[in-house]
Order: C-alpha cells, then sequence, then structure tokens
DNA sequence: GGTTATACGGAAACCCTTTCCGGAACTATA
DNA sequence: TATAGTTCCGGAAAGGGTTTCCGTATAACC
C-alpha cells in the first residue's frame, strides 16, 4: 500500500533486455543450423548443430523449444534475405528486368533448400504456418515489382503474386534426379500461358 | 567329385519358393501400412502398422529392412493403381475425355497421398528411385493417351509426358492452407500455355 | 515323417529428441 | 565495485521410436 514507487504494482517492469551471451548463442544456433542443414539436410542429429556452434543441447532446446522451430527459424530468416533483395533489384533495374531477377533470386532459393521444400510437404502442423509467412514476406515484394512492370507494359499481368509464388514455390522444389532448368522452364510455361490467354474463355 | 547329382555342382539347386507365411504377412503389411499412412501419416510409429498386420516388429524388418523400404513400398503400389487405371479409361471414352479423367485421377493421387510429396521432397537418398518409377510406370500410359487424344485433334501436344506427369505431381501436391482446386487451376493455366504457343520463340 | 532352410516374435540395443536441474554468468542497483 | 536477483548454460538422464538379434516355430522338399 505504501509502495509509491512509479508503475511498481501496476504495470509489470520494463522487460530487462535479453542477456548479450543468449543473444549471441541463439545466433551461433542459427548460423550453424543453416550450415549443417545445407550440408546434411534438415534431418541432422541435434548434437552436431550445437558442436559446431560451441554450445550444450540444453542451450538448443531452450531457444527452440522444438526441432521444427529451429528449422522454422532457418527457413525465415532465408525467407527474410529474399524479401530484403527486392529493393535493390527495384532501385537497379527497369521493372521488367527487377522482376525477372528478383524472380532467378526466389527460384534459387527454393531450388537449393532442400529443407524448405521438405518442410512444407511434410505434412507436420508445425510448419502450417510456412506459407502464411512466405506470402506475408513476400507477397508486397513481388506485387510492387509486378505492379511497376506491369506499368510499364513490359508484362501483363493475369496472376496474382499468391499464385505466382506458390506456383514457383511447388515446381522449382527439387525433386531427384532432375534436369537442372526443369523448374525454370515450367514457370516459363505457366507465364506463357498469362500472356496469351488475355481473354477468359 | 564323386557327386554325379545333375547340376548340383555346377548350377545352384533351383531356389525353393517364399513360403507362404511369408508371402501372406508381406500382403498383410503393406494393407496394414496403407491404411495407417493414410489415417496417421507416414511417421506414424511401426508398431501400429505391425499390430493392425497382426505380425511382430522382426516381420515387418526382415521384409522392408529400413522404415523408407515400406514407404515405397506403398507409394509403388500406389502408383501402379494408378497406371492400371489408364487401359478401361482409354477403352470406355473418348480420347481427350479420357485424357482429362486420367489426368484426374492421378491429381487426386499426388493430392491425397501425402507421404508421396513428403518422400519426393524429403531429400533422403532412400527415395531418389521414386521419379524413376513414377515415370516408367505412368509414362506409358499417358503417352498413349496424349498420343489418341492429339491424333484426334482434341488437344495439342507441344510438352513431353514427363514434363506434364512431374509438373501436376509438383504443383497438385498438397501444401497447408492452401485452397482446394489451386493445383487443378495451375495445371489449366499450363496447359493453356501449350495451347497458345503453337510457335516457339 | 524326417531334414533343412526359412520365417516368426519380441526382447534388447541403439540413436535421437526432449526434459531437468545444480551451478555459472549476466544485469541492475547501490 | 560489491551485492542481490535473474536468467541462462551444460550435460546427464528420461522418453520414445527404429533396428538388430537370436531362440523357437513352421513350411518346403525329399
Amino acid at each position: 500500500m505504501s509502495d509509491n514507487t512509479p508503475d511498481s504494482s501496476v504495470r509489470e517492469r520494463a522487460p530487462r533486455r535479453m542477456r548479450t551471451d543468449a543473444r549471441r548463442n541463439i545466433e551461433s544456433l542459427l548460423e550453424a543450423a543453416k550450415t549443417v542443414f545445407s550440408t546434411a539436410g534438415v534431418d541432422a542429429p541435434a548434437k552436431e548443430i550445437t558442436d559446431l556452434a560451441g554450445v550444450g543441447v540444453g542451450t538448443l532446446y531452450r531457444h527452440f523449444p522444438q526441432r521444427s522451430d529451429l528449422i522454422k527459424a532457418v527457413i525465415e530468416r532465408e525467407i527474410d534475405a529474399c524479401a530484403d533483395a527486392a529493393p535493390a533489384l527495384a532501385a537497379a533495374h527497369e521493372p521488367g528486368v527487377a522482376l525477372a531477377k528478383w524472380l532467378d533470386r526466389f527460384t534459387a532459393f527454393v531450388a537449393t533448400k532442400r529443407g524448405f521444400a521438405a518442410a512444407l510437404h511434410s505434412g507436420d502442423p508445425a510448419y502450417d504456418g510456412l506459407p502464411g509467412y512466405l506470402m506475408q514476406k513476400l507477397g508486397p515484394a513481388l506485387e510492387s515489382l509486378l505492379e511497376a512492370a506491369t506499368a510499364s507494359r513490359e508484362v501483363q499481368a493475369q496472376i496474382s503474386a499468391q499464385d505466382l509464388l506458390y506456383a514457383v514455390a511447388k515446381l522449382c522444389a527439387p525433386m531427384p534426379n532432375e534436369e537442372p532448368d526443369y523448374g525454370r522452364r515450367m514457370v516459363a510455361l505457366l507465364v506463357e500461358g498469362l500472356r496469351s490467354g488475355s481473354s477468359p474463355h
């Protein structure tokens, strides 16, 4: 009752910022996981990751309570990187070229990171939020590129950003023993379909 | 040296045929696995499968030394069923209709069996042979349907059976929170691309 | 029926994920 | 800087699933 310290009882005290060692360990883990995943796949044992990160298993599981949380975090980081590439491309190239280059960037991401396709198709509900995250982060980027490109008459847009995003994500997902440029060919075919069918049937 | 029994030393004796209980157990296991996989996903514990099949774990692992072997076997069976559907459709319908109906059949297979997409994109080398098996079994079926359809001028073929097969397999693979007919729309768009682009650029 | 190769069942070994907790390290405050 | 109070760390142990192993049972062939 006699406690007049401002806010002490009404508002919880300002959360002290995360300890620097914790922040550093999270960073190390994400970096290590990215490396190990691309080397040995997303099913690599956790020990391999913690060893590379120079950290105990306990530390891994405090920050990423489920294995899938770590995988999700790594994938989301890479999605972010992809989104961040858009503004620079838009500034440096003609609209149509920027769009093409960004699609290449996205295609490379999907084709390279096996873990992404694996998570997406695993059926594990832990990854249900991934398409949403993809759309949320990459949708605006792609939309602005698409708009600029259509405005300058370089392409005719007949497909939503979401449809295109998902189609590329699926078509370019790596399959064993596949010709290297299969994904690109199919995407090109799809875009061809867009160009032609200017009149709906 | 004195052994003159025909063939006994030169040729190994004819292999005795597989024991009937073994054959029966394999059948039970495949049936049980199919059921459990579609109910609880391909990651369901092996015990569930052996219980349903009325068999010990040892039996499962003798016939399918790796878990992936069982999954592969179940998927290959379903691919076979898909291939077997083609002749009947071809006999019962106009070429164009038969092609459409068979593509529907295949689409349903891909969309329904999560395990298929999961295996294909898992990155596990155990499944590297799956696309080959798919092509080997379904390629001829699709080709003959495609040929009949093109011959009767109902479609213009500008895509190889393999490309089409793989595109459908990828586009129709289920993704979380996806509109129900996304896959079909994209496949339609792809086919639209084929119709239009009669002249290569 | 007797002999032999083959298959069965389930306990144990193994490997990986996840939990737990005593002790160490960091932050805030004086 | 010293102290108190959190927060975080490390690795041992628990939990759960796959895979191996081997004594026993049974089908195939003579």
